[in-house]
DNA sequence: TTTAGATTGTTCGTATCCAAACAATCTAGG
DNA sequence: CCTAGATTGTTTGGATACGAACAATCTAAA
C-alpha cells in the first residue's frame, strides 16, 4: 500500500469523517500499523526465504514446531501454531507426502498423534531457518536496538491481553 | 498457543536446538511476536465486534476504506486495503449483495470503476466502528502510555521497511 | 464391569484468498 | 487515424483455512 493516497492525505480524510466521535487514535495507530507490518513482514519473509522451497507460512510454522519439540502431539502443534486441528491434518498430510515428517500413534494414549521430523526434514530446517533469521534480522533492523525489545515487549503483552482462554 | 506448554520450557528447547547457530534471539522475538499479537488481535476484533453482523476482516477493511473515502476506484481499494484485485472482487460483490455499497463505472476512464458506499452502509459504519474502537482501546490498554508510540512508530518502520515496490 | 460423557484427529462442506488468463479500455508513437 | 503495448476489473482454477459432524478412544461414576 502506501499506494495511491500520501499518509497525510488519508489523515485528512479520517480525521473528517471520525470529526465529532470520541476516538482514540492512538490505539487505532496501534492496530491498524499491527497488522500492516504483519502482513508485510509474512509476505516478505515468504518471497525471500519460502519461496524458494516451495513452503507455505503454515507449513512452515509445523516443520519450526516439530523442530523444536522433536516428539510432539499435534494438538500441540496447532496450539502452539495458532490454527485450528482440521487446518493442522492438511498440512501435515502435505509435509510426509513430501517426506518431511511422520506421524505415528501414541502407545500411551490412542487418541493422540504423535509428529516427528525425517532426517530430510531436519536437513532442510538446519538449512533453511539460518536464512529466515538472517531476514527476521532485516525486519527488526527497521527498529534501534533500544526500541526493539520495548516493541518485542509490547506485542507480547498485546497477545497475552487479547488471547482468548483458547481452544481449537 | 500458551498451550501445552510453558514458556520457559518452550525457551529451553529453542535453546537447545540453535546452539551453535549464529542467531539473532532479539530478531526472532520480534518477527514471531508480531505474528501471534496480529493473529490474537483479528480473532479478539472478529468476534467482539464483527461477528454481530456476520462480517468478515476484508469487509470491514473494505467497508472502512470506503466509508473514509467516501468515492474511491478499487484499485486503490485494494492497495490500500492490502490485498489482490481478484479478492477485492468478491468482497464488492459479498458487500453489494447485502446492500452496503455500489460499483459505478468511470466516466473519465471506462476501465475502472468507482465504488461508493449507500445510505445503509454508512449507517452502519457509524454504529459499527465506535464499538470497534472500543476493542481497539482495550488492545491498545496492553501497553502503558509511553509505549503506545513507541510500538506504533516502529511497527509501521518496520512495515515502510519490507513492503515491497508494490503491485497487485 | 458397564456406560455416559469428554477428548482427539479426520472428513466434509463452505468461505476466503491469490496468480494467471482474459476482455475491455486507454495511451503513445507512427 | 491506427495500432502495439499497458492498465484495469473479472473470471477461473487451485490452495488454504475453519466449523461441524463423525468415529475411535479414554475417563469416571455407578
Amino acid at each position: 500500500m502506501a499506494g495511491a493516497h500520501t499518509l497525510r492525505e488519508t489523515e485528512r480524510h479520517v480525521d473528517e469523517r471520525l470529526a465529532g466521535m470520541d476516538i482514540d487514535f492512538q490505539a487505532m495507530a496501534v492496530t491498524s500499523n499491527l497488522f500492516r507490518a504483519a502482513s508485510a513482514v509474512r509476505n516478505h519473509l515468504e518471497r525471500s526465504v519460502l519461496a524458494a522451497h516451495d513452503l507455505s507460512w503454515s507449513a512452515f510454522v509445523v516443520l519450526w514446531v516439530v523442530w523444536i519439540w522433536e516428539n510432539i502431539e499435534t494438538r500441540e502443534i496447532a496450539a502452539e501454531a495458532g490454527f485450528s486441528k482440521a487446518t493442522l491434518t492438511g498440512v501435515l498430510n502435505t509435509l510426509e507426502k513430501r517426506g518431511y515428517s511422520t506421524r505415528k500413534r501414541s502407545k500411551d494414549d490412542g487418541r493422540l498423534v504423535i509428529v516427528s521430523m525425517t532426517a530430510k526434514g531436519r536437513k532442510l530446517m538446519e538449512q533453511l531457518f539460518p536464512l529466515f533469521n538472517q531476514q527476521e534480522q532485516f525486519v527488526a533492523s527497521a527498529l534501534n536496538s533500544k526500541a526493539q525489545p520495548i516493541v518485542a515487549d509490547g506485542l507480547r503483552k498485546i497477545t497475552e491481553l487479547t488471547e482468548p482462554g483458547q481452544e481449537n
